[in-house]
This record gives structure tokens, sequence and C-alpha cells, in this order.
DNA sequence: GAAACATATTGACATCTATCGATACGTTCG
DNA sequence: CGAACGTATCGATAGATGTCAATATGTTTC
């Protein structure tokens, strides 16, 4: 057990544990928790994360994943709808760095309970 | 901000913001996400959750999802694959129940960043 | 404006998944 | 044992999803 400082500024999701979801509820964090599972998108939000300035061009982001340009746009692409990638235009190049807070939204939906 | 108590006692996956992910730890988290990802999944998990005793049986779980008993019976077998819910058989019942520290290593996996 | 380059979109395809009716399995109780 | 009942599995089907080649879009530079 330890301590862990987890914003929820902005839940993104009515907490899963707290009362019994609503379809609508159910539905919404199903959205999030859709676009996060998936192995490629994990390996993009990971290698995003392990960048020194936390965000990285999509240019370097084909090869890591040994798949073609198009399935990491479209990858790239998921998670920006759903808020978990900020995108950035920066001349022709794409940048994305991740929204830690949304991320910790999702975690605090999924794991926050009643008592809290 | 505040403090969100996290027991990582059995942390089920490798952390997504710690160190870029192998493909391995990618495929493995990503089944873990898409056994939460589904909206009737995580009402059957919210409504487990909300019972007096943490508990519910399967016979409880047909109608308020508006589902065929065999898929929820299939549901909650995802479940339980994968951890998230624990089955005990008692009688011709079978009851569930949360594996909140399994939910919490996911959440944790997913959050946790390289400076914890 | 044209060429070069980075990224997004389109179209097609194979695979996965949620769903249900029907049926099999397992437990309890006459 | 046999009937009743709860749950799991099977088979089938419609829809969603990951993937890529080809093409379109958009930006920079000459």
């Amino acid at each position: 057990m330890f301590l862990m400082e987890i914003s929820l500024t902005a839940p993104c999701c009515t907490p899963l544990q707290a009362a019994p979801l609503s379809e609508a509820d159910a539905d919404e964090l199903a959205v999030m928790l859709k676009a996060l599972a998936d192995p490629v998108r994990l390996r993009l939000l990971s290698f995003i994360a392990a960048t020194k300035d936390g965000e990285a061009c999509a240019c370097d982001l084909t090869e890591p994943t040994g798949r073609s340009q198009a399935t990491v746009s479209h990858h790239l692409s998921q998670l920006t709808q759903v808020g978990i990638l900020e995108r950035e235009q920066r001349g022709k190049w794409a940048w994305f760095r991740l929204d830690r807070d949304r991320l910790a939204g999702i975690c605090a939906a999924v794991c926050a309970t009643s008592a809290d």
C-alpha cells in the first residue's frame, strides 16, 4: 500500500463502484476504455509518455509499432477523439502528448468507490 | 486534487507511463482493458459493487442488463477469466464479487508514472 | 505554382465480438 | 432416479474493428 496522488478536477466518467451505472454512463466509460484497449494504442501512449518532453511526432511513431502509416494515423486519431491524446500541428508535422488528467479520470471512474 | 489509497500489492500489468511497453506487456494490459471496455460488463461490475455484501448471484444479473441469460453468462465468464470477478458456486447458484485489487492494478498500470 | 513531403482518408478485407435461441451440464429435491 | 431449476456451452449471425494499399489533403520550399 502507498499513497498516490490523482487529479479529479475533470473526472471523465461516472464512477463504476459508487452506484449502479446508467446505460448512458456505461456507454460513455466503455468508449474511453475501448480507446485504451488495443496493444498498438497502448504502445503509442507508452512511447509518447516515455519521451523526454512528453510529446512525439507522428513521424516517429510508425516504425516502433511495426504498423503501416495509415494504421498508426488511425490509432492516433482514435486516441485524440476521446481526449486521451492532444494533437498539435507544427508545420507539416503532427505532435501528440498525453492528457494525463483524462487518463486519471478514466482510472478514477474504474477504481473510485462510494467511500470517496 | 486529493489523496487516494491504491493497493499495488498485486499489480496486474506493467505500467504504461513508466517506460515503453513491450509488445507482450501491451497485449496483456489490452486483454484486461478489453474485458472492461463493454457497457454491459461495466454495468454488471457496477451492479455487483453496489450490492450490500459486495456480491451478487447470476440469477439477479440478467434482468437489470436487459440481455439474455446466455449473453450475461458469457460476459460474467469473460470478467472472471481475466480475474476481475471471482466466481463461487453455492448450490445451483453462481455468486460473483469484484477483485478490487485486480481493478486497482489495472488502473495503476494505466496511470502510474515513472515518478512513482 | 510545382515539387516534395507528412499526414489523413478511402475502400476493401479478414477477423473479432456481442447477441440470441437451443441445448447440454450440474445441482437440488421429491 | 427423475423432475425442476440455474448456469454454461454451442451454433449462427449481424455488426464492429484492425489492417493495408492507394489516394487525397495540407504544408513547406524552391
